[in-house]
DNA sequence: GGAATTTATGCAAGCGATTGCATTAAACCT
DNA sequence: AGGTTTAATGCAATCGCTTGCATAAATTCC
């Protein structure tokens, strides 16, 4: 069946394609008249207008890239992404945007994915997630001028658009609440070592840790993915300790789950009696998991929300954009995995 | 900054676009001479085809769009949907493709985001999910003969390419297991009552009860949607009943979380003992809850990625499409949901 | 060595919209 | 009434790529 197209609504309400376009885009030159006459036409020959070819013509695609990157190997199986998806989704669809979801094809990296949707004019803008130190999406985007938002934070610039939580300020109230449940002996569990949200939050349990006066111990600082098996294996490795931890930061739910299977699995130690937990990111994970685990809320629907909602506003207007930067509230969810029978 | 185009590589290289154009497609009329050239001028001058102009010409966007039915309000917080979409990201980029999250804009009903997304041309093929009855997306798709694959089965029509599981049998086969476990009162709590992967566990759940000549109680059959706070009310009311079931079979993890949070909650029931759980699609919650949950493992991560070779299949080949259906195994994980200490 | 193939490339017409500018008709002045 | 605005629409170029067909050059054949 051939397509309905511009030139047969224009034909049969006997107007140009120009004035057709100008009724699409609610052009207000278009008398009233002639503008229901076309809409009827329209209607009637069920017609849509050709997104490739309106694209071409105006350089638009009304459709955002979302760009998760894979050093995450799992990432589509953190709720985190999840829960940004779903608020991306609910702002884009109130204004007429689509979600591409941007996956690395064969032969790829992060960067190649990126540079492909942006230069082949994919998408209209980009929501990056999960920076890390120099990362190269960032500058990318940045030198190439091309509109995005941050979910998360940059080091290396300060005027770049994005939303995040102060990670630093979760991690530190995290830890001290650990501390003043009268644990010292607290290890950090992290994945991807130069995700700056990890940073963020190492730096975090650091100052807490020195604000209470108590060593660092390099044994208690591992990291490896944002994985579950990442957790359960340094887990495995902290176990080993001859002096081992009795409580534990996790900067991720889902390391968090990997680190309390193998804590199970042990059957010498008790969360919480023995050893703590305390997490990130309180995903559904950190709610259903035995026993419940205490985990900061960053309020990941919401910086999905957030971050859609400023980058279709510095799509809109042509003006000076808004590189600023949002910050999200947090709460730490106090669970199980932190509290006493006694308390 | 201006983009390059196809006529600057030409000039440059000294051809014709047609020429570029056929490099770019791989065309094996070009010399190697000539092909080697262009890509060095294409790799100079950082090319990039447009891809809106390419759709255009070519009527392909390398695009599939993946649909969600709206009415499971939350669907982008079910882990089940994330690990189909991880499946079908896995294949797509192996197949240069990109994936395109269609969600309702402003006013749009579910009809009206696949019938956009089709007729705009902005992809290629659709994965639909979560079919009902007289679903009207399918119906849609396969009248206007919109290249598809369904991830779930219809009643309606059994020529439809689709992957899917044996639901009957496999509710069949977890009913069963209750019984087996001497559970005799056992309700089946659902989401969606039209969704059509709901009938099916519903029939073969009623098959195992009438197998084992156990009467069918209609107060044990409730239905809400596929969240969490559905199984939740859904229990209470349950929980109100003079004969209280023994067993139940949920139609989703999510809702047997929320089932299992409102039993925890009355203090005087205990999961097994009093009442036992099981549940459908083994996502990550029902590994992590506690106690474990029994889950129909269906495979999900396997449901994406087939749906989506499929598709790509019949977007290759320009013959006739494979209009099969395939079925994929499922597996029931024992849990602790199930296991009396005893055993 | 010239006809017949085969191979490699270019020409130019689309694809289906948008949009600056020109045009015409209607409305407004004085 | 004649000139000037203003409002409503059409013309035609353009966006960047693909592709059927024509053409030119190289190769093969007898």
């Amino acid at each position: 069946m051939q397509k309905v197209t511009m030139k047969d609504v224009a034909k049969l309400a006997g107007v140009s394609t120009s004035t057709v376009s100008r009724v699409v885009s609610d052009d207000d030159r278009i008398s009233q008249d002639t503008k229901e006459k076309v809409l009827e036409v329209m209607e009637k020959l069920n017609y849509y207008p050709n997104s490739a070819a309106r694209s071409l013509a105006n350089k638009e695609t009304e459709i955002i890239g979302l760009v998760m990157p894979s050093y995450e190997e799992d990432i589509f199986i953190n709720p985190f992404f999840q829960e940004v998806l779903k608020g991306v989704s609910s702002i884009t669809s109130k204004n007429s945007f689509d979600i591409l979801i941007a996956t690395n094809h064969e032969g790829e990296d992060d960067l190649d994915v990126l540079k492909r949707i942006v230069q082949t004019q994919r998408v209209d803008g980009l929501i990056l997630t999960r920076s890390k130190k120099d990362d190269e999406g960032i500058k990318y985007s940045k030198e190439h001028n091309i509109p995005f938002v941050l979910i998360g934070s940059c080091l290396e610039y300060d005027d770049i658009p994005a939303v995040d939580n102060d990670n630093k300020q979760a991690a530190y109230n995290l830890t001290s609440l650990l501390i003043n449940k009268g644990r010292r002996k607290i290890a950090f569990i992290s994945g991807e070592i130069n995700s700056i949200v990890t940073l963020k939050r190492y730096k975090g349990y650091l100052n807490a840790l020195q604000e209470h006066d108590i060593e660092v111990n390099d044994d208690y600082f591992i990291s490896d993915e944002f994985l579950e098996e990442s957790g359960y294996k340094l887990m495995s490795e902290l176990l080993k300790l001859n002096d081992k931890p009795d409580a534990i930061v996790c900067a991720d739910d889902l390391i968090c789950v990997g680190v309390l299977k193998r804590i199970k699995e042990s059957k010498k130690y008790n969360v919480p009696e023995d050893i703590m937990l305390a997490s990130f990111n309180n995903t559904i994970l950190a709610k259903y998991s035995n026993p419940t685990i205490t985990s900061v809320d960053i309020n990941s629907v919401q910086l999905g929300k957030k971050a859609s909602k400023k980058l279709i506003n510095n799509l809109n207007k042509k003006s000076k954009s808004d590189n600023s930067k949002e910050i999200l509230d947090y709460k730490i969810i106090k669970r199980d995995s932190t509290l006493l029978n006694n308390e």
